[in-house]
DNA sequence: GATGAATGAGTGTTCATTCAT
DNA sequence: CATGAATGAACACTCATTCAT
């Protein structure tokens, strides 16, 4: 068999693809500089424009990916239910998963959107929508069905993601609780906040 | 009595910082450039040093300020009562009223810790800490005086804190809602993760 | 009497435009570069930027200040008779004079203009033809006087600038002959084109 | 019978030598770049080494070419006459046919000397020498056998050489006049340079 | 205090050139 | 022959920082 002619370069793709997304976690777009990815890689600086076109379209090529992959990651795990609370349980598992297991990308996601041109934030902005919009259904649907009582569906959105979210900015899986005892807490906090409590 | 002299250059130093933040939100720090920040304030860059040190230093005395400008405005309005749950609002209304109020601040807060020095990112981290616990302590005398039912209350903390700050990403004094709407809707949202509810 | 503050930094951008000027006739101004130049002067790379804002704008400035340099070398030197010959004359010696004396800046004038804006281009080709105008006015005049017959007054003008640019190209002050008998050859030359001769 | 073997190099060794001609003709020696130049001949950059061995010695094959091809040109249409003025507008003819069709080798013919090492400098200049003095004789034989008066051969052959090489700066055969009509008052402007006029 | 001027280290980016495949 | 990939040296340009005036 032959084997993989030109392959060497997408894998030399990947690698700075994932040595950038460390390095801007750590430095910032703007703090991180293209010596030092491309020796991360065991490039001189030269070389890595034979995969990249310029740094910022390299960004803006970085969050967009990492969007994608997330939209993709759910298209692949897609709940089998129909039952809005296992669908949400669902998301929630899934999303502290992806968030804890791809912190950098996550953080990056959220941060360096400000170094992207108008054109490019639309774009990845675009996508970040659609994610949302997943969890947004996911409640507006258990609010017809009567299943939850929410003030407001849009906020709750935004409330929840920001809760669940959080997590990557201090969960450490060597820390006190494992990935499960997380999420089972988790799932229990987003539940409560659903349900109409008995007014103080 | 006072003297106004010499204030003219205090005056100057609270535009460098204020003008600092408006910039190093909008571009993170390592993208504020100095000429810009000096020309914020009808300077040349040179005077510049006249009023701060360095530039990572002057970061840090900017985070700091920050967030002792935040302990302190908790302390200047303290609740007056013991309850908890009055307690737990008084908290909720003053962290989405700073939030939204002080955006810009709250966000270079969280975002540009990594521009610092060891030493300095420690002490910045330290009065963080502090502002968590009072939110930390507020939950753990609920739950001791049995009027929440919390798996974890260090997971509630940072799960109310990452919702509550988030806010400051999406919401806008223009839109649809009124803070005190926003407020509404967030006590509430609180409340119910605190209560707990009947087993799935 | 006060000493004239300031003016060391007028000094210093001269100093600039004329080893800029010597560095683009030797190298063209693709080949010339900055930090050389800066060495020129005594200075580092990054001084040179307080003096000008980019590499190509300062070329435009220092195309179109040749150019105007010309134009008002001849206004101040306008001849004052009304005699077509007397101002050609005139003329012949002027050019002549200028541009052996000022070789470099007229070689430059003439060959950098390719790596200028489009906007650049038209601005310092603007001042070309008001230089050209120049001759091919006293031509004209000439000829309606009946002084001349040219078959056609346009390409004369273009055939005399050509031939008497020329000079710089291959003229040493240094050569075989002074300047005064180089103005005498080319005034004699330029006055036979110009009368019409005995058909062949 | 010439075999067909191996001449698809030759052609793909004439594209690039066109090419070039272009490029260097508008972008300037320095100003041109390998990778566009493999590009117009639909290759890749390292390719072009296939055919060339470096960029300067490139250059100068190149300007050497030209000249080579101008005096070869030349040769094979020597005129047949013995007669100084026939010979002379044979030249002036010629000349402007030449640098009106080769207007692109031409100008950086007598541009880009300046990026040639002093050897291949040399090499060019002793050409260009070679072919000012076709002219140069034609002059000085018309001088002897007293058709013309000039006041100094050397300095009248740079003169015309100038004016007759300065059509190629601005004739354009889209424009008013066509190229025997721009060479026919061409040729009555040499002849009057040539024969002495009555004195002013 | 404010400024103009200088600096040095760094930044992203380009490019001629080489070479294994 | 053609190519993808690599390299090193260079480039224009930026910027925090200093300092004499």
């Amino acid at each position: 068999m032959a084997r993989p002619v030109g392959s060497k370069g997408a894998e030399t793709l990947k690698s700075i693809r994932k040595a950038a997304i460390t390095r801007i976690y750590q430095h910032g777009f703007e703090g991180m500089n293209l010596r030092d990815l491309a020796a991360d890689v065991s490039l001189r600086v030269g070389s890595l424009y034979n995969y990249i076109p310029q740094k910022q379209e390299f960004l803006a090529s970085l969050l967009t990916g990492i969007m994608r992959e997330l939209l993709d990651d759910w298209e692949s795990r897609l709940p089998s239910t129909e039952d809005p609370q296992e669908r949400l349980l669902h998301f929630v598992r899934f999303h502290i998963e992806w968030h804890t297991a791809r912190k950098e990308e996550v953080f990056i996601g959220n941060m360096e959107l400000r170094s992207l041109s108008a054109e490019q934030h639309k774009q990845v902005t675009a996508l970040r929508r659609q994610y949302e919009r997943l969890l947004q259904e996911i409640l507006a649907d258990g609010c017809e069905k009567g299943l939850w009582e929410l003030a407001d569906v849009r906020v709750t959105t935004f409330a929840l993601l920001s809760m669940l979210t959080g997590v990557c900015n201090w969960y450490s899986p060597k820390g006190r609780l494992s990935q499960q005892e997380l999420i089972a807490i988790y799932e229990d906090l987003v539940l409560r906040m659903l349900k109409a409590h008995s007014p103080r």
